[in-house]
DNA sequence: ACTGATTGTTTAAAAATATGAACAATGTAA
DNA sequence: TTACATTGTTCATATTTTTAAACAATCAGT
């Protein structure tokens, strides 16, 4: 039925039957089929046939008009599609958690907004795995494993904690040398630690200590909790890349290197399932740059 | 290609293939189908679908909103279309022999006009024949044998050509009795009568003869050559309609009612095929009335 | 008037599309 | 949790649409 109106828009623009099957690149009877079909649907003659020439009756003259804006509507909304395709543009949603905001995803975003300045970023901060359906979302960076299968998730590397302290507090209460000396000290624990930490040996493989340590505050964001560390409040077990800029200005100082915590997978979710947008691609390419500028 | 873009704004507006198939009347595979091909058309995923709930992707975000629009499009049309057809509306387009005019297609036309008061009637009066199609004519009234057999023909009547003249022609030169009589007067000739003037008896079988008669003046329009029999000027054969009026005012009178002229099949002749819109069924219909009531 | 070319339509065979049952995945309710 | 209902997809089958070739009708040009 809605074929038929642009088959027949052609034929009347073209006023031949050849001339428009050539033009829309069928066969002429499929022409000849499609505007009698038409006819007889709506019960009406749209053109008067002769073996040479046409005109159209009123009720052609109409249906016509109408179906010449309809071409361009249809040609419109091609062209748009194709040339979103070739420069990305639009909303480009994600939800991250809030460790990764600062040294990681808004780097990341701001160069990949230089690349495409079309789009537009939409964050969601969360510390809670969402939906990316019932979101809208387009990525998510989650760490851990995963549970829906269905959703593509590409690695983006792994994250070690690392036990720290500021250097006010260092000279203040001592460096700590073994686990048992942990336990002396105040904490700050990461929103994620709950009652005890679990640190492992660095050389070693794989062995679980679980150490129960006198958490001094609790936050249930990751920057204020770096907050508290900065201000002497205690040790911490923090992301490496997290420490990274305070690391490198002496505000922070790493505790006993021989151990550090629990290796966090990170993932990069979509939900886009063949062929992801070009965008979708360099978003992934540009968060593993940060991330591993941000743990060398 | 067209339809599936119709298939797919419905999923997007109802967030759901099935509720989508079922609004459009077809199987959710189909839906499923027509989604799937748009996507791998334009290379580019449109919407990221869950089990449960779904949502649309930039692209498809951007497509939905020229689909939209485009429905719109379609319906207007064949609403136009159909409510077109309930009342007819647009260039009603007739060619016509001048005779017709006065008598029979200008009071058929002001009753239709009365009817359909959307219709736009447009008259070429013209004593050739003229091709339907190449001057986009919906009707045509015409006297005589047709040719075009793709055409298809109603007949109206059959026209009677009397003898006649003027009241006062008759008190100046007296009423002609015999054949022989006619050629004594003078004669107004119809613009299709050359020559001679074939006439018939009245009561008899088709018995023609042949009259060689002297023409006064000669008009290429039946007005004009009307005018000239009232203004006492000779007699004439004419069409009985064409005379109806005169007769009853008395300004003119029968001439030898034993014998009469041609006789003429009036055909109304038009382009439509199968179902001929409504207005041109009542113009046949009136065109036959008024035929008949001059021809009384 | 007679070819030869070109028009739109018809026809049977070929290709595409639509369908409904079966399916896997997930949400919902007991 | 377990069963059940509902989602979108897949697959073989049935229907529809498209096609190319044959056709009838007409025009243009010798």
């Amino acid at each position: 039925m809605l074929p038929s109106l642009l088959i027949f828009a052609e034929v009347a623009k073209q006023q031949s039957f050849t001339l428009a099957a050539k033009q829309l690149g069928m066969s002429k009877s499929t022409v000849s089929q499609h505007v009698k079909r038409l006819e007889t649907q709506i019960g009406q003659q749209l053109l008067s046939r002769h073996t040479r020439g046409m005109a159209l009756t009123a009720a052609g003259e109409k249906l016509l008009s109408r179906c010449e804006l309809l071409q361009d509507q249809v040609n419109l909304a091609f062209a748009e599609i194709d040339s979103s395709k070739e420069a990305p543009s639009g909303v480009f949603a994600i939800t991250i958690p809030h460790s990764l905001e600062r040294e990681i995803v808004i780097p990341a975003l701001n160069q990949l907004c230089i690349e495409f300045v079309n789009i537009e970023p939409r964050i969601l901060v969360s510390d809670q795995m969402q939906d990316l359906i019932k979101n809208n979302l387009d990525v998510a960076l989650s760490f851990g494993e995963l549970k829906d299968s269905h959703y593509r998730a590409l690695p983006v590397g792994v994250v070690g904690e690392s036990i720290c302290a500021s250097s006010v507090y260092v000279q203040r209460y001592g460096l700590a040398k073994t686990v048992e000396d942990l336990q002396q000290h105040r904490w700050i624990p990461a929103p994620w630690q709950k009652q005890q930490l679990a640190i492992y040996e660095n050389n070693a493989t794989s062995k679980k200590i679980d150490v129960n340590v006198k958490f001094a505050a609790q936050t249930n964001t990751l920057p204020t909790a770096l907050e508290m560390v900065l201000n002497d409040m205690g040790m911490a077990l923090l992301p490496e890349f997290f420490l990274q800029t305070e690391l490198a200005s002496g505000r922070l100082v790493r505790v006993m290197q021989t151990h550090q915590g629990k290796q966090w997978p990170l993932y990069m979710v979509h939900r886009f399932q063949a062929d992801k947008p070009i965008h979708v691609s360099r978003f992934y390419q540009l968060v593993k740059h940060f991330f591993n500028k941000a743990n060398s």
